[in-house]
RNA sequence: CGGGGUGUAGCGCAGCUUGGUUAGCGCGCCACGUUCGGGACGUGGAGGCCGGGAGUUCAAAUCUCCCCACCCCGACCA
């Protein structure tokens, strides 16, 4: 029986962490802590989820919650790891705080209450109220308070890898959106602007060479800083279909942006001399655009002025939606936008615009409430400031001066037509929160934009003075005066990087991992019988390639078949497999090894005296 | 939080409509033997609060109600 036991044959997960220190060894799947499985978990629907429970990764242990197994482990603090060495070649100095932590901080931010039921409260015995923390720039702000107060000790940038808890509404896809889940947050600290544009390109950078080092493929998009507050903010997206982000990119130019920050270019005034006034018709039952649109193209009486070509669409109307806006300190306000009609308003990104007001829809009482608004024939007459209704109008920025359209005439069955924004009506503003769409125009050089979704696995953002001035965190400039430090916020989702990894790279036989994450170099099969000469030979390339310091997950198991360790190793996914077989001979000189790329499944046979340099060179 | 679906052995599933022996099947696990390059085979085993609770009934995996969990869509969300 060549396979050793006993205490030596047990390797610890830490000592296979890539660049951990650590002497490598060689992991048995004799005595690996793995089970894997034929079928796919019911329970779980992406790659990811599927692919890691079934290759022995992970294994759900609560709503949200998973344990690591050993093989996942490694690959979780590979990726740690990697996280860790770019903040700290970045010149990023780590910390760590609790994620147990007292109502107090958050209280002053808001959060506690802002945060709403997304946030896990307990209470200490003493009845005291305790959150679990969704993220710690509370924290972070008051211990820089606490020990610095002169500009000579800015710039400042700290960071922490550390469990954050979220009472997700609805947790899924695995790893991708826990209730409790790795983050590494990142917090800058510089007394002016200045420094904070510097930080932030300083972590932007850092950020690149990390994304780049984990083999994650990503688009960095312009973001709406959202409930954070703030200015500039970037997310970096691993452009998946899995992923919760939807954005949009430039088939020409690297503009990229999260839909909720897409800006859409404006277009320039349109000359309106000569368009005859605005007429009033009836249009019985028009109370959609569809039903108004097939209308003017059916009656002669409804054609442009000296024209009847019978092209009316959708984007002719105007349509304007009625919404409420839920304000931070209770108040309800009505609104209404207007956009073309061959679009929808964008609630999301209505939201990013109005924010930190939360949008409501307008209901039959609230109709009710507002008699002259006609529902289904609403117009700009209604609406305004100087309107019927005195409810504040805002429309889409393409609504510009010479535009004419056909809208609501506040009245049942009946529309304006050739009503033209800035000599008939005008809206007390803009707001672009109109849905995109593919095709629409790139803000950056007008060509088409295309939509797609990704993975949010970082976040940057300038946070700039909001935390800073809430809890007095101030230092003293070279004139003595007290100053408001600046600061910048970077997240990565650490756990969620490693899900959207599997997510990136695996195929429809398994996972398929980056060298730098995978939780071994080298991936040795013993094809040949039990007792057979492979089990000693295959023992000996493991030895050696360990004393080499190439990590080796050695499948040694007996009374196993060949095909279920083949494709044991295509599931697990380490990017090197080696089969020890048939190529073995009685002569070393004439036998050869097979070697397999995971990734494109080509083959070598590679003669024995050489296989442990061959290997190294690949691992190095 | 709204809509839909699903909970039976470690994993994948059948049984439920129409209540009735000791709850089945495949994989995995244990023992012995055969096999040994693409998820082998034979024989014999172990493993179940049928998601939880309350009911209906002589009798509940099966019918009723409540709860919990999981998956999908939506709402929500660094």
């Amino acid at each position: 029986n060549p396979t050793p036991s006993g205490s030596a044959n047990q390797t610890a997960a830490s000592e296979y962490i890539r660049g951990g220190g650590y002497l490598a060894r060689v992991l048995r799947m004799s005595t690996l802590f793995l089970r894997t499985l034929r079928d796919d978990p019911s329970d779980a629907e992406v790659p990811s989820h599927r692919l890691l429970v079934r290759a022995g990764y992970i294994r759900r242990a609560a709503p949200g919650g998973f344990t690591w197994l050993p093989l996942g482990w490694i690959v979780y603090r590979n990726v740690e790891n990697i996280v860790r060495e770019e903040m700290n070649a970045a010149g990023f100095q780590e910390v760590n705080f609790p994620a147990l932590l007292p109502r107090e901080p958050y209280e002053i931010s808001h959060r506690w209450t802002d945060y709403g039921d997304n946030v896990f409260r307990l209470k200490d015995r003493r009845g005291n109220d305790f959150l679990l923390a969704p993220t710690h720039e509370e924290l972070f702000t008051l211990l820089v308070k606490d020990l610095y107060s002169s500009y000579r000790d800015l710039p400042l940038h700290i960071y922490q890898i550390q469990t954050k808890f979220r009472d997700e509404a609805r947790p899924r896809a695995g790893l991708l959106r826990g209730r409790e889940f790795v983050m590494k947050d990142s917090y800058s600290f510089d007394i002016d602007d200045a420094g904070l544009q510097e930080s932030y390109a300083l972590h932007r950078a850092a950020y690149i060479k990390t994304f780049d080092r984990l083999g994650l493929p990503y688009v960095i998009v312009s973001a709406m800083s959202g409930a954070m507050g703030g200015s500039a903010s970037e997310e970096f997206l691993a452009p998946l279909d899995v992923g919760e982000d939807t954005f949009v990119r430039c088939t020409n130019c690297d503009y990229a942006a999260n839909t909720e920050a897409v800006r859409v270019p404006v277009p320039p005034p349109v000359p309106y001399d000569g368009v005859p006034p605005a007429r009033v018709a009836d249009t019985p039952d028009t109370p959609t655009i569809a039903t108004l649109v097939d209308l003017l193209n059916a009656r002669d009486d409804l054609q442009r002025a000296g024209d009847s070509r019978r092209d009316w669409n959708a984007g002719d109307t105007l349509k304007n939606v009625v919404v409420k806006l839920r304000h931070p300190d209770g108040t309800v306000e009505p609104l209404a936008v207007g956009v073309p009609g061959d679009r929808d308003v964008d609630l999301k990104r209505l939201e990013a615009q109005v924010a930190p007001a939360e949008v409501e829809p307008f209901t039959e009482d609230d109709f009710a409430a507002h008699p002259s608004l006609v529902k289904g024939y609403i117009g700009p007459g209604a609406l305004g400031t100087d309107g019927t209704s005195g409810i504040r109008f805002v429309v889409d920025p393409r609504i510009v001066d010479g535009t004419r359209w056909v809208t609501g005439a506040n009245s049942p069955g009946n529309h304006v037509i050739d009503l033209i924004y800035g000599r008939d009506f005008t809206a007390d503003g803009v707001i672009d929160a109109t849905e995109i769409v593919d095709g629409d125009l790139c803000p950056a050089c007008g060509s088409s934009l295309e939509i797609a979704r990704g993975i949010e696995i970082g976040h940057i953002f300038q946070l700039g003075r909001l935390y800073a001035e809430a809890f007095g965190l101030t230092v003293q400039d070279e004139s003595g005066k007290q100053v408001t430090v600046t600061m910048g916020s970077y997240g990565i989702g650490v756990s969620r990087a490693v899900a959207a990894i599997a997510e990136a790279t695996h195929d429809e036989l398994g996972l398929c991992w980056p060298r730098e994450v995978a939780p071994a170099d080298v991936h040795i099969v013993v094809a040949g019988k039990d007792g057979g000469p492979q089990g000693p030979a295959a023992d000996t390339i493991a030895t050696e390639l360990e004393a080499a310091g190439v990590r080796v997950l050695l499948d040694d198991r007996q009374g196993v078949s060949p095909g279920v360790k083949f494709k044991d190793a295509e599931l697990i996914g380490v990017p090197t497999i080696v089969v020890v077989g048939r190529g073995l001979t009685d002569d070393p000189a004439t036998s050869t090894i097979e070697v397999k790329d995971r990734r494109t499944n080509t083959r070598t046979d590679v003669p024995l005296p050489e296989i442990v340099p061959h290997l190294s060179e690949l691992s190095a």
